[in-house]
DNA sequence: ACATCAATGCAACTGAGTTTCATAATAGAC
DNA sequence: GTCTATTATGAAACTCAGTTGCATTGATGT
């Protein structure tokens, strides 16, 4: 079930359509949580034949046209969720350091001061990513069991 | 010049002195902003030979006591902080995705409800990390140069 | 002194992401 | 329509922070 007109929402965003950046922006989108590029490339590898590279530089274009959000988890690599231009609204994220597993909060709890941040601060601010990292009910659950 | 006695903070904490851990401990301790391991090797080469592995399982080592604090950066690497044993409160902070370097930001201005946040979590809470990526005046200074 | 266990060094490895360069596809010009 | 110029994609090799395996050194306790 698609959830939005990717194909358009990539055009409004100015970037032209292919069939790859496509398939991406469908995966990005319709997943309920952030996906990393490796699962990005998996999913694709059974329906469409798409070097990892293109993957990677697809991902690069739509983070910088704001269609996609990229997000550090605390593994050295990186998930990839809506973004802004997907009229997604900041929150914070969970990471599972056991199994790597990344899902959205819910932004209530989270009062981040932005403009009093942007105020104190002598630089230019781009993004302001939280990141709550733990262990998550499956991986405890799996821990009890043993 | 000391900060702390840092042989004693180790062995407080449950860490065997010796003489790298020590060395490790100042450089983090006494720096004014977290650190990457590849800092640590460079500066450690003109003293002491030290190979980068040791310095890897030391920081793992440290860490693991509560003595300095990973911090993820938006460049795929770690950056080593004063921790909570150090008597350090959590923090938020500002990374230069331009030059790579880190700071740490006054806790003001971000009121993040952690109550709230651990409540509404099903899953363990291990640590919560705050940043803010942009570019430092340094940067936007020289940036205006050119 | 001896045995034991922990700390260190060295080389090779890992894995996510990148670069380089060649090829394929698409879009405009004519 | 064909030709040319971008632009997108693919394939292989590379980078770089961090790890692993294993041998060596050093400390600790008897």
């Amino acid at each position: 079930m698609e959830r939005c007109d990717y194909r358009d929402m990539l055009e409004s965003a100015g970037v032209e359509y292919t069939p790859n950046r496509l398939a991406v922006m469908k995966i990005v989108g319709n997943s309920a949580h952030p996906v990393s590029a490796q699962e990005i490339i998996q999913i694709l590898s059974g329906a469409r034949t798409m070097n990892k590279v293109t993957v990677y530089r697809v991902l690069d274009l739509l983070v910088e046209k704001g269609l996609i959000e990229r997000i550090s988890s605390a593994d050295r690599s990186f998930r990839y969720g809506a973004g802004r231009r997907a009229s997604r609204k900041p929150h914070p994220h969970f990471f599972c350091t056991q199994c790597g597993h990344m899902e959205c909060l819910d932004p209530a709890g989270l009062k981040l001061d932005w403009q009093a941040l942007e105020e104190s601060f002598p630089g230019a601010v781009d993004k302001v990513e939280i990141r709550v990292d733990g262990t998550c009910r499956n991986c405890l659950d799996r821990e009890k069991d043993r």
